[in-house]
DNA sequence: TACATATATTCGATTACCCGAATATTCGTC
DNA sequence: GACGAATATTCGGGTAATCGAATATATGTA
Protein backbone atom coordinates (compact mmCIF):
# COMPACT_ATOMS: atom_id res chain seq x y z
CA UNK A 1 0.00 0.00 0.00
CA UNK A 2 1.53 3.25 -1.04
CA UNK A 3 0.01 5.34 1.76
CA UNK A 4 2.07 3.35 4.30
CA UNK A 5 5.32 4.70 2.58
CA UNK A 6 4.39 8.44 2.89
CA UNK A 7 3.52 7.60 6.94
CA UNK A 8 7.08 5.81 7.42
CA UNK A 9 8.69 8.92 6.09
CA UNK A 10 6.31 11.42 9.30
CA UNK A 11 7.82 8.89 11.57
CA UNK A 12 11.49 9.91 11.84
CA UNK A 13 11.98 13.40 13.30
CA UNK A 14 14.81 13.98 11.18
CA UNK A 15 12.78 13.80 8.47
CA UNK A 16 9.83 15.69 9.94
CA UNK A 17 12.60 18.12 10.32
CA UNK A 18 13.52 18.43 6.41
CA UNK A 19 10.19 18.74 5.48
CA UNK A 20 9.56 21.71 7.98
CA UNK A 21 12.33 23.64 6.46
CA UNK A 22 11.15 22.33 2.80
CA UNK A 23 8.14 24.25 3.50
CA UNK A 24 9.60 27.63 3.38
CA UNK A 25 11.36 26.70 -0.26
CA UNK A 26 13.97 24.75 -1.41
CA UNK A 27 17.11 23.52 0.04
CA UNK A 28 20.35 21.96 -1.05
CA UNK A 29 21.99 19.24 1.25
CA UNK A 30 24.74 21.66 2.30
CA UNK A 31 22.33 23.89 3.93
CA UNK A 32 20.08 21.07 5.29
CA UNK A 33 23.30 19.55 6.99
CA UNK A 34 23.85 22.66 7.63
CA UNK A 35 21.12 23.72 9.69
CA UNK A 36 20.50 20.38 10.94
CA UNK A 37 23.92 19.73 12.17
CA UNK A 38 24.05 16.51 11.24
CA UNK A 39 26.43 14.55 9.25
CA UNK A 40 25.74 15.09 5.50
CA UNK A 41 25.70 10.78 4.86
CA UNK A 42 23.12 10.72 7.13
CA UNK A 43 20.87 13.55 5.64
CA UNK A 44 21.68 12.26 2.26
CA UNK A 45 19.86 9.06 3.27
CA UNK A 46 16.89 10.49 5.32
CA UNK A 47 16.66 12.60 1.47
CA UNK A 48 16.56 9.40 -0.30
CA UNK A 49 13.92 8.42 1.85
CA UNK A 50 11.75 11.00 0.90
CA UNK A 51 12.32 10.97 -2.29
CA UNK A 52 11.41 7.26 -2.80
CA UNK A 53 7.98 7.94 -0.37
CA UNK A 54 7.52 11.04 -3.42
CA UNK A 55 7.74 13.39 -0.72
CA UNK A 56 10.20 15.57 -2.28
CA UNK A 57 11.31 16.04 -5.93
CA UNK A 58 14.97 16.96 -6.94
CA UNK A 59 16.94 18.87 -8.85
CA UNK A 60 20.35 18.74 -9.88
CA UNK A 61 22.24 22.03 -10.36
CA UNK A 62 25.94 21.81 -11.19
CA UNK A 63 27.09 20.40 -7.79
CA UNK A 64 23.91 20.60 -6.04
CA UNK A 65 21.21 18.70 -5.51
CA UNK A 66 18.12 20.60 -4.80
CA UNK A 67 15.42 19.33 -2.71
CA UNK A 68 11.91 21.27 -2.92
CA UNK A 69 8.31 19.58 -2.05
CA UNK A 70 5.96 18.13 -4.85
CA UNK A 71 4.16 20.76 -6.53
CA UNK A 72 1.43 18.34 -6.24
CA UNK A 73 1.15 16.31 -3.10
CA UNK A 74 -0.86 13.37 -3.07
CA UNK A 75 -3.37 13.88 -0.58
CA UNK A 76 -1.74 12.08 2.50
CA UNK A 77 1.46 14.35 1.83
CA UNK A 78 -0.36 17.36 2.18
CA UNK A 79 -2.82 16.65 4.66
CA UNK A 80 0.31 16.11 7.50
CA UNK A 81 2.18 18.80 6.00
CA UNK A 82 -0.74 21.37 6.91
CA UNK A 83 -0.34 19.68 10.46
CA UNK A 84 2.92 20.04 10.06
CA UNK A 85 3.08 23.70 10.10
CA UNK A 86 0.63 23.73 13.32
CA UNK A 87 3.49 21.37 15.12
CA UNK A 88 5.82 23.89 14.60
CA UNK A 89 3.90 25.98 17.72
CA UNK A 90 4.34 23.09 19.72
CA UNK A 91 7.72 21.74 19.05
CA UNK A 92 10.38 23.98 19.80
CA UNK A 93 12.91 21.88 17.22
CA UNK A 94 10.76 23.45 14.59
CA UNK A 95 11.10 27.03 15.09
CA UNK A 96 14.59 26.83 15.53
CA UNK A 97 15.47 24.87 12.76
CA UNK A 98 13.25 27.85 10.51
CA UNK A 99 15.47 30.35 12.69
CA UNK A 100 18.84 28.77 11.43
CA UNK A 101 17.05 28.58 8.42
CA UNK A 102 16.99 32.04 7.53
CA UNK A 103 20.27 32.60 8.51
CA UNK A 104 21.71 29.71 6.71
CA UNK A 105 19.81 31.53 3.38
CA UNK A 106 20.43 35.02 3.97
CA UNK A 107 24.04 34.52 3.97
CA UNK A 108 23.99 33.97 0.19
CA UNK A 109 20.26 34.71 -1.85
CA UNK A 110 21.18 31.94 -4.28
CA UNK A 111 21.76 28.53 -2.63
CA UNK A 112 24.79 27.49 -2.52
CA UNK A 113 26.13 30.21 -4.09
CA UNK A 114 29.28 31.50 -1.94
CA UNK A 115 30.80 28.17 -3.94
CA UNK A 116 29.43 28.61 -7.25
CA UNK A 117 31.87 27.72 -9.92
CA UNK A 118 33.52 30.54 -10.99
CA UNK A 119 31.88 29.82 -14.95
CA UNK A 120 28.52 29.93 -13.27
CA UNK A 121 29.16 32.70 -11.18
CA UNK A 122 30.16 34.73 -13.90
CA UNK A 123 27.27 34.53 -15.58
CA UNK A 124 25.10 36.18 -12.41
CA UNK B 1 7.88 14.35 20.22
CA UNK B 2 4.60 12.70 20.47
CA UNK B 3 3.39 12.69 16.84
CA UNK B 4 5.85 10.49 15.75
CA UNK B 5 3.97 7.76 17.93
CA UNK B 6 0.53 8.72 16.09
CA UNK B 7 2.50 8.37 12.85
CA UNK B 8 3.97 4.91 13.72
CA UNK B 9 0.14 3.85 14.09
CA UNK B 10 -0.79 4.80 10.35
CA UNK B 11 2.75 2.92 8.93
CA UNK B 12 1.02 -0.49 9.77
CA UNK B 13 -1.67 -1.84 7.28
CA UNK B 14 -3.49 -3.76 9.75
CA UNK B 15 -4.20 -0.60 11.85
CA UNK B 16 -4.89 1.30 8.94
CA UNK B 17 -7.84 -1.37 7.72
CA UNK B 18 -8.94 -1.48 11.90
CA UNK B 19 -9.08 3.14 12.09
CA UNK B 20 -10.95 2.25 8.69
CA UNK B 21 -13.09 -0.43 9.99
CA UNK B 22 -14.14 2.11 13.08
CA UNK B 23 -14.99 5.29 11.36
CA UNK B 24 -18.37 3.45 10.75
CA UNK B 25 -18.38 2.64 14.94
CA UNK B 26 -17.43 0.68 17.49
CA UNK B 27 -15.88 -3.00 17.18
CA UNK B 28 -14.68 -5.38 19.68
CA UNK B 29 -12.29 -7.30 19.24
CA UNK B 30 -14.01 -10.52 17.82
CA UNK B 31 -15.50 -8.17 15.46
CA UNK B 32 -12.05 -6.96 14.57
CA UNK B 33 -10.89 -10.46 14.69
CA UNK B 34 -13.38 -11.89 11.75
CA UNK B 35 -13.57 -9.18 9.83
CA UNK B 36 -9.87 -8.93 9.30
CA UNK B 37 -9.49 -12.87 9.22
CA UNK B 38 -6.35 -12.50 11.84
CA UNK B 39 -4.99 -14.60 14.38
CA UNK B 40 -7.14 -12.56 17.98
CA UNK B 41 -3.53 -12.16 19.43
CA UNK B 42 -2.43 -10.47 16.39
CA UNK B 43 -5.01 -7.75 16.40
CA UNK B 44 -5.47 -7.07 20.08
CA UNK B 45 -1.30 -6.28 19.76
CA UNK B 46 -2.23 -3.43 17.09
CA UNK B 47 -4.63 -2.63 19.06
CA UNK B 48 -2.87 -1.98 22.26
CA UNK B 49 -0.23 0.09 19.88
CA UNK B 50 -3.32 2.11 18.63
CA UNK B 51 -4.54 2.82 22.29
CA UNK B 52 -0.99 3.76 23.64
CA UNK B 53 -1.09 6.42 20.44
CA UNK B 54 -4.61 7.38 21.62
CA UNK B 55 -5.76 6.69 18.49
CA UNK B 56 -8.57 4.23 19.90
CA UNK B 57 -10.63 4.61 22.96
CA UNK B 58 -11.55 1.67 24.97
CA UNK B 59 -14.84 0.66 27.23
CA UNK B 60 -15.10 -2.68 29.03
CA UNK B 61 -18.16 -4.42 28.68
CA UNK B 62 -18.70 -7.60 30.38
CA UNK B 63 -16.56 -10.10 28.14
CA UNK B 64 -16.11 -8.01 25.97
CA UNK B 65 -13.62 -4.62 24.91
CA UNK B 66 -15.52 -2.10 22.68
CA UNK B 67 -12.84 0.03 20.73
CA UNK B 68 -13.72 2.76 19.14
CA UNK B 69 -12.11 5.90 17.72
CA UNK B 70 -11.81 9.01 20.17
CA UNK B 71 -13.76 11.43 20.33
CA UNK B 72 -11.45 14.28 20.41
CA UNK B 73 -9.17 13.18 18.19
CA UNK B 74 -5.48 15.27 18.11
CA UNK B 75 -5.07 17.24 15.11
CA UNK B 76 -3.06 14.36 13.27
CA UNK B 77 -5.44 11.75 13.90
CA UNK B 78 -8.19 13.71 12.36
CA UNK B 79 -6.64 14.27 9.36
CA UNK B 80 -5.51 11.33 8.82
CA UNK B 81 -8.67 9.64 9.79
CA UNK B 82 -9.99 12.17 7.04
CA UNK B 83 -7.42 10.95 4.53
CA UNK B 84 -8.61 6.89 5.07
CA UNK B 85 -11.85 7.79 4.01
CA UNK B 86 -10.27 8.69 0.45
CA UNK B 87 -8.00 5.83 0.86
CA UNK B 88 -11.52 3.92 0.85
CA UNK B 89 -11.73 4.17 -3.10
CA UNK B 90 -7.75 3.45 -3.64
CA UNK B 91 -7.35 0.37 -1.84
CA UNK B 92 -9.76 -2.30 -2.29
CA UNK B 93 -8.76 -4.49 0.66
CA UNK B 94 -10.43 -1.10 2.70
CA UNK B 95 -13.88 -1.57 0.63
CA UNK B 96 -13.54 -5.31 0.71
CA UNK B 97 -13.29 -4.41 5.35
CA UNK B 98 -16.24 -2.80 4.94
CA UNK B 99 -18.53 -4.86 3.39
CA UNK B 100 -17.36 -7.93 5.98
CA UNK B 101 -18.19 -5.48 8.42
CA UNK B 102 -21.83 -4.96 7.38
CA UNK B 103 -22.11 -8.84 7.38
CA UNK B 104 -20.46 -9.61 10.65
CA UNK B 105 -22.52 -6.95 12.25
CA UNK B 106 -25.94 -7.49 11.03
CA UNK B 107 -25.77 -10.87 12.40
CA UNK B 108 -26.17 -9.03 15.55
CA UNK B 109 -27.49 -5.54 16.19
CA UNK B 110 -25.45 -5.49 19.54
CA UNK B 111 -22.35 -6.33 19.41
CA UNK B 112 -20.99 -9.62 20.78
CA UNK B 113 -24.77 -10.41 21.25
CA UNK B 114 -25.03 -13.68 19.95
CA UNK B 115 -23.00 -14.68 23.13
CA UNK B 116 -23.85 -12.26 25.71
CA UNK B 117 -24.11 -13.65 29.16
CA UNK B 118 -28.29 -14.99 29.97
CA UNK B 119 -28.19 -12.54 32.89
CA UNK B 120 -27.49 -9.54 30.61
CA UNK B 121 -28.87 -10.95 27.99
CA UNK B 122 -32.50 -11.22 30.25
CA UNK B 123 -32.38 -7.31 30.50
CA UNK B 124 -32.42 -6.60 27.02
C1' DT C 1 -15.05 -25.36 41.82
C1' DA C 2 -14.72 -26.59 36.97
C1' DC C 3 -15.46 -24.78 32.62
C1' DA C 4 -16.23 -21.63 28.51
C1' DT C 5 -15.68 -17.30 26.14
C1' DA C 6 -13.34 -12.91 25.14
C1' DT C 7 -9.30 -10.60 25.49
C1' DA C 8 -4.40 -9.64 26.75
C1' DT C 9 0.40 -10.81 27.30
C1' DT C 10 4.79 -13.23 26.82
C1' DC C 11 8.46 -15.56 24.25
C1' DG C 12 11.64 -16.37 20.58
C1' DA C 13 12.74 -15.61 15.85
C1' DT C 14 12.73 -12.76 11.88
C1' DT C 15 12.80 -8.61 9.68
C1' DA C 16 13.14 -3.61 9.11
C1' DC C 17 15.10 0.71 10.49
C1' DC C 18 18.78 3.95 11.94
C1' DC C 19 23.34 5.24 12.68
C1' DG C 20 28.50 6.26 12.29
C1' DA C 21 32.36 5.42 9.56
C1' DA C 22 34.33 4.81 5.39
C1' DT C 23 34.14 5.07 0.54
C1' DA C 24 32.24 6.15 -4.09
C1' DT C 25 30.45 9.29 -7.51
C1' DT C 26 29.70 13.54 -9.97
C1' DC C 27 30.94 17.95 -11.58
C1' DG C 28 33.96 21.72 -12.16
C1' DT C 29 38.80 23.93 -11.77
C1' DC C 30 43.61 24.15 -12.67
C1' DG D 1 44.84 13.96 -15.33
C1' DA D 2 44.97 15.57 -10.39
C1' DC D 3 42.35 17.82 -7.20
C1' DG D 4 38.39 19.84 -4.43
C1' DA D 5 33.57 20.35 -3.29
C1' DA D 6 28.88 18.46 -3.00
C1' DT D 7 26.35 14.53 -2.75
C1' DA D 8 25.36 9.46 -2.65
C1' DT D 9 26.16 4.75 -1.28
C1' DT D 10 27.91 0.81 1.28
C1' DC D 11 28.99 -1.80 5.41
C1' DG D 12 28.44 -3.53 10.04
C1' DG D 13 26.26 -3.15 14.38
C1' DG D 14 22.53 -1.96 17.47
C1' DT D 15 17.69 -1.28 18.26
C1' DA D 16 12.83 -1.56 17.40
C1' DA D 17 8.74 -3.66 15.10
C1' DT D 18 6.19 -7.67 13.73
C1' DC D 19 4.72 -12.28 13.89
C1' DG D 20 3.08 -17.08 15.28
C1' DA D 21 2.63 -19.96 19.09
C1' DA D 22 1.73 -20.56 23.59
C1' DT D 23 -0.03 -18.93 27.79
C1' DA D 24 -2.33 -15.80 31.08
C1' DT D 25 -6.26 -13.09 32.73
C1' DA D 26 -11.02 -11.73 33.35
C1' DT D 27 -15.83 -12.55 33.37
C1' DG D 28 -19.80 -15.35 33.52
C1' DT D 29 -22.22 -20.15 33.74
C1' DA D 30 -23.41 -24.56 35.64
Amino acid sequence: MKSLQVYRCFCDETRLRILNLLLEGPLCVCHLTAILEMEQPKVSRHLKALKEAQAVDTERCYNWTIYRLPENPNAVLDANLRCLQDLRREEKIFARDLKRRKQAVAKNATIGCENLPQRIRALL
